[in-house]
DNA sequence: CGCTACCTTGATTTCGGTCAAGATACGTGG
DNA sequence: CCACGTATCTTGACCGAAATCAAGGTAGCG
């Protein structure tokens, strides 16, 4: 439905897109970065790229198709930490400890790369651009789990799901693709367990969201018809926003 | 009350502190890093050690005291980010923009040390270790907030407060102070907020937890008196754990 | 000593969870 | 190409944990 073909990616773009790296590099740095990327096999939905325990040795990105990451506790309880689409890279959680903590899995057919780490780390104290990417990818991971940190503290079911779907726009766009008619590349209960709600309750939101005419839906296709007013649903909605816990400072 | 005493830390243990240098770094390398350490005056509770918006120069370390971060909605809502204790490093998140996302406040009286980024950023292209090191301190901060995540998404108020202390006592732990014995240095309403509940909650909360045997609470002093069921109080306590959302792995 | 900020406790409400059917889509094999 | 079985998604009725609202109580500070 939605152009879904610019999988074959040249072996230059992967690395530009997936390690983000911005204007900083010059070509031939970029051509020495590339020589770290491997390419992988493609990755059948629901088969793992790596699981929870494995030795950490690369990072990894995705070429084409999705990939989430969640844990699971005592009770066999999956929690879905994270979803990665084309561009986007994951695996940073294992640095600390050498080994993963938790697993990966294709949410639908995909292609990754594989980027070993200890290369990456040598290239890093030789290209001091590459270093201060590399720091500042981080920290934008640090960012943005801290966001999605409030969400889940404070947000309702309504705010979360609205969020969720503006950072796919988002996300989408800064690959050039549509931002509001795009394919949610991962079902219903993975959506609400990384929102911390139930499957019934994103079904009531896209119910209402769809009544609204903020959004339509159809299967996994997702058509945005009222930005603004998604926006609004996602910070709070129409709810008269009057403060509730004002600042303690001096 | 308790042993609230080894605030004069070395200059050196400032570094081993609050860089988290492993055994990595020779002395000569570890006295360099120290070079760059910069002590800051007391703050005062409640004062600022860095608003959001500001332009990022310097990660920081608590050197005594706690901080704590946060960020404001359009509302005015704050909305807790961290806590930050005698060792432990925070402002990584601003190294992204630029710009800190978010705004620093000392919880009661500090001491914070100032680590230029510049130069450090320089150091780590030059001595290896470091820049592992920073690489491993930054992916534990991800670890960390994707643990976290988990907890907001899916815990109860017990379980979420419950973590919480227990944090805070292997936090301690680490420093050498009591696991048992401590203090909360932020207040019942900062408490909630960072775990995504109520004051009311975390108030009636500590109250069964009281009840329970499994720990006590005069006015900010905890002790802990029954580690184990605490731990248990942390995952989901004795509600006869069963799996709800099992793995779609295939 | 009195004020203010913080904490606790109780009564009531509510959002979202749980349980239980159906409906729809999907892959597989006949 | 179609029929069947399984996954996934939607919808409804009911329930419960925690939020909200509303007093009090306590403690630290000028």
């Amino acid at each position: 439905m939605k152009e879904q073909k610019n999988y074959a990616v040249s072996c230059q773009a992967c690395s530009l897109n997936t390690l983000c790296i911005p204007h900083s590099l010059t070509d031939e740095e970029i051509d020495i970065v590339d020589t770290l990327v491997k390419r992988k096999n493609p990755i059948q939905r629901n088969r793992l790229v790596f699981e929870r325990g494995d030795k950490f040795l690369s990072l990894y990105a995705v070429r084409a198709g999705a990939v989430k990451t969640y844990s699971v506790d005592q009770e066999g309880n999956e929690s879905v930490i994270g979803f990665y689409l084309p561009g986007e890279m994951f695996g940073m959680d294992a640095i600390y400890s050498g080994k993963h903590p938790n697993t990966a899995m294709a949410v639908e057919n995909a292609y990754v790369c594989e980027i070993p780490y200890n290369r990456l780390e040598e290239l890093s104290g030789e290209i001091q651009n590459l270093q201060s990417h590399m720091f500042r990818t981080l920290s934008g991971v640090i960012s943005s789990d801290q966001q999605l940190q409030v969400l889940l503290g404070k947000k309702t079911a309504e705010e979360r799901f609205a969020n969720f779907v503006l950072s796919l726009s988002n996300r989408y766009q800064k690959r050039r693709l549509s931002p509001t008619l795009f394919r949610l590349p991962m079902s219903r209960a993975d959506i609400a367990n990384y929102l911390g709600i139930t499957p019934e309750t994103v079904s009531r939101v896209i119910h209402r969201l769809q009544v609204s005419e903020i959004l339509l839906l159809d299967g996994n296709d997702v058509q945005i018809l009222d930005l603004h007013r998604l926006c609004q649903s996602a910070h709070g909605g129409i709810k008269a926003g009057m403060s509730k816990t004002t600042i303690s400072a001096h």
